[in-house]
DNA sequence: TTGGGTGCAAAAAGTTTGCATGATG
DNA sequence: CATCATGCAAACTTTTTGCACCCAA
């Protein structure tokens, strides 16, 4: 039982066909792939998926906090990250790809204090960090 | 002669009315305007002014790093913000605000000296924290 | 049967593009 | 005259919504 599928029934959620492709998809996936992408996925195994129904279950999943919507790509496109332990992400402008960023030496407590001393509530922080990747440069593109 | 000015006559670039005016509703504003609120203001001076030149104008200045654009507001609609020193952004949920988060205590070169590691060119970093600011927690809303 | 999940289509929202007009130097 | 900025409209992309159908408890 991995662990979305085990939230998602703590939950009271049905594990559908449909559900199931996406969390299968998702879970492990680095690549942070777009409500397209994921789409064509689910669309392969289960051909009669509409994207209505992907953005359904992505926003199910981003509400049970099993994901993270990423707003990093360009125009604001969503991507998903399966990934909810705090690390950051690297866009690169050339292929647009986005990179995790692992952090070992993160201390956000200094951002989480100076926005609660103004009286804010923080439910969540992404760091976006942009610019070219080593792939990239090395193609000397 | 203020600083966008400046940047824009250094770079050989008319100052246009429209361009102007968005650079006057710009400059100084903390409140983080999107498309439409910066095309309602110029409209309000020049009524023939067309949304795709706020569009060209604000992809101007960006290009020229007099202002940034921000993805932190849902669904991706693009904000600006007229300050370019590093500073950090809270989105409030409920009231759909972008406040700025002045850095005292947050060293972001830990971050730059990991990504830079891996090999990868940083050109910008945005850090995006989401939550309930402080006005709505008052009004408990 | 009752609610929830899905598929389909249309609409909505934000952004981009092409072209003609008009101002500028 | 040549260039660039603008206005307008249409196209395009992503996301949301409404409704009907279908399945399962």
């Amino acid at each position: 039982m991995t662990n979305i599928k085990s939230v998602l029934e703590k939950n009271g959620v049905s594990l559908t066909p449909q559900r199931l492709a996406i969390i299968e998809f998702l879970e492990g996936n680095k690549s942070h792939p777009t409500v397209d992408e994921i789409y064509t996925n689910v669309k392969s195994l289960y051909p009669t998926t509409s994207k209505a129904t992907v953005y359904s279950v992505l926003k199910l999943l981003s509400d049970l906090g099993v994901v993270k919507e990423l707003s990093i790509r360009k125009r604001g496109e969503a991507c998903f990250d399966p990934s909810t332990v705090l690390h950051h992400h690297f866009h690169c402008r050339k292929c647009d790809t986005v990179i995790d960023i692992d952090i070992d030496s993160y201390d956000e407590s200094n951002i989480l204090k100076k926005v609660g001393s103004l009286g804010h509530k923080v439910e969540d922080i992404q760091l976006y960090i942009y610019g070219v990747c080593s792939n990239c440069i090395d193609k000397n593109t």
